[in-house]
DNA sequence: GTTATTGCAAACAATTTGCACCCAC
DNA sequence: GTGGGTGCAAATTGTTTGCAATAAC
């Protein structure tokens, strides 16, 4: 795994494309009705392109795993209790200093972070009062 | 719906006994030497634990989903190389003011923090040409 | 007695693997 | 020709679901 093989440039070109968070899968769909490609090329393209840290991934509470290029890196508000995922505009560690513990000799290449909490409608819903409350 | 079930509270409890974050089976291998419990109970109650914002999880480089309490919450380097993640004994946002973007109400739990990069022993090993992608 | 919770096993879906084929060198 | 990359289909794995038994209230 020299060079970077046509089915990995592929892929990065059409994760490129996403305005979002794509899953392997719907990637797939996409991919397939422009070449010829097998799912499990893309998989195998995804995992190598995540160990050479162009590609990052996460899980939604759903459970889903979705792709994107760490250029297209966000930050997400992920509501516990409706699921929901609110992409942050900026990123909270902008400009913040990072003093990585074990040492200083571990090369960052990029960072996920997310936050989980209630959304404002459903803070509303699951107050404790209103829970139990009969109309 | 109801509080807390017994098997949520016996699942909290031995994820809290936990020095690393663990797996659903491996949590269901220990669990099942002190009591008589389904794997699928486990799933059932971390889900809920989840969503109540007591337990999170994340996904391993290598695809495992391993899951801890949000006491024990940690923020890790993990090398795109090897694998290894690397556990931050102090949490960069500590002390941050958060800006939640969309609104600031948005009620925050926790988060999760990850950064990935290179171990200083993959920096040495890595090869430029496996570094860096034509593309 | 009624309703929610659980264990078990079957079902499911996402991902991985084995292998033959094909292409580039 | 040789070796890596790929498509396909089968295999595998982690997770979810259906349902009857059980426990909670």
């Amino acid at each position: 795994m020299t060079h970077c093989t046509p089915a990995q440039t592929a892929v990065l070109n059409t994760l490129r494309q996403q305005n979002q968070p794509i899953s392997a899968q719907a990637l797939h769909g996409q991919m397939r009705t422009q070449q010829r490609i097998g799912l499990a090329t893309i998989y195998r393209a995804l995992d190598a392109l995540k160990r050479l840290g162009r590609v990052q991934h996460r899980t939604t509470l759903a459970g889903e795993t979705l792709y994107n290029t760490v250029e297209q890196d966000q930050h997400y508000l992920t509501c516990l209790h409706c699921g929901q995922s609110f992409p942050l505009k900026a990123c909270p560690l902008k400009g913040l200093q990072l003093q990585p513990q074990p040492s200083n000799s571990f090369e960052v290449f990029y960072h996920t972070l997310e936050f989980f909490g209630l959304c404002q409608p459903c803070q509303v819903e699951t107050t404790p009062e209103e829970k139990h409350l009969e109309v």
